[in-house]
DNA sequence: TGTTCCTGGATTGTCGACAATATTAGGCAT
DNA sequence: ATGCCTAATATTGTCGACAATCCAGGAACA
């Protein structure tokens, strides 16, 4: 269930894997970013230590971190929350997103070989069937492996970084703009045209179909905003 | 006994502006990227204790934080490190950099007010008359000024953070660009170009004169790293 | 009734001590 | 002299305790 996806290079004793250090900041962060902590609640230190087994002292690390990071504040005196999103921040958040996996594709557009080609092809296959078997949820996931290969193509270590911290801060909004009737068709065809460009070692044209994927997907995201006002899930509590 | 009714003001620095939390996160970060530290050297947390008179507690704060921001890196039982920018890592920085400085300048491009304009206008003839008395530092100064006027128009509170993270980790490598013979007077007038976009309205070409810029910036950064390579300042000890 | 002040409980911030681990130094055989 | 093993040292990781601070609730007062 905890299953770290992140390929930690140091990795088990062949005993138990408690390591109290990073791994409370790998766990909290999961658990935020899942969603079994609402926004804004209040993350008190000592239940956080009984609740992961661990001392104040890797809470109080772990925090910091996330603090770091933009997933929870933490105000000198009052304890830490998980931080609540504004609209504007998710507005803002995706349009670095759009820069970012622009500049990526561009990149990636001068350094993709054939097997780079042949294996977003494959991916591209997946889709399609998940599309066609009406599997949103399944459909997802795979685009977030479609962006990640590009990432890998490009292989620009900073701006990779940078757009995994902000997909994980954003991630309570993406969720939502999957459910969009309609939305997958389309965007399923944008990616085709971002394959297609790479195929054609075109950086100009995949920097301007991801743009126009992208742009789409801001579309979407303004759109949920505007609907999911009324009754918003994210208040605080 | 009877504390008087005051109710101590937060900002109270009559005494002594020991505050010993985020004080010796600022103190550090501020030490490393003045380059009090060297690159790639240790940074024994008792020894930082004693340096900045505060407890370990602090110091491993601060360290996490500098870590999660990339100034240092901090390995498991190893201890922490001045992180050594490479070659290659100035350059995706770079070029980060370029995207979101262009994304700002057409965002302020569509929100500048005219007192904007009279203000940036301001410093470019400060700009101008640092260049007159070749005062390459004031000169300096006044740019980073500059690119942060530009920042509060756009008003774009995820980049502008972003853009200041990186700007600290590179910021070994700027002092190095502005020494170019020259560099100086062509980067005055692309400085005057992104205003007269700016005044013009003209968002399309405030992200155009800022590109233009920037990629004078990246061009000098690479000639740099070509030149200097011979006798580098930031190898390892 | 409403406001101010005070007090008690809860939570964070910091320090010191100890255990766990990596690094270095020295001895020993080859 | 070189390479390997072991002991000593230095440094980090974690825990518990205490002080500092904030917050909620109630008493005193107008």
């Amino acid at each position: 269930m905890v299953k770290a996806a992140v390929p930690t290079s140091r990795s088990d004793r062949s005993t138990a894997p408690r390591e109290t250090a990073g791994d409370v900041y790998a766990e909290l962060r999961e658990a935020i970013v899942d969603g079994r902590f609402q926004p804004n609640e209040r993350l008190v230190e000592s239940e956080l230590a009984r609740l992961f087994s661990a001392g104040r002292s890797s809470i109080r690390s772990a925090l910091v971190r996330l603090d770091q990071e933009g997933l929870v504040t933490v105000e000198p005196h009052r304890g830490a929350r998980v931080r609540l999103i504004t609209d504007r921040e998710a507005v803002e958040i995706e349009q670095v997103r759009i820069v970012l996996e622009r500049m990526i594709a561009r990149i990636a557009g001068e350094k993709a070989t054939p097997g780079d080609v042949e294996d977003l092809r494959g991916i591209l296959t997946e889709m399609r069937k998940r599309l066609d078997d009406t599997d949103p949820l399944g459909y997802s996931e795979l685009n977030a492996q479609f962006h990640q290969r590009i990432w890998a193509i490009a292989d620009h270590e900073i701006a990779t970084r940078l757009l995994a911290t902000l997909k994980s801060q954003s991630i309570r909004f993406q969720f939502r703009t999957i459910l969009q009737p309609g939305r997958t068709e389309k965007s399923y065809q944008e990616h085709e045209a971002i394959v297609a460009a790479l195929a054609a070692q075109d950086p100009e044209a995949c920097e301007a179909a991801m743009g126009e994927h992208l742009g789409h997907v801001v579309q979407t995201l303004r759109w949920a905003i505007e609907t999911h006002r009324r009754q918003p899930r994210w208040l605080p509590s």
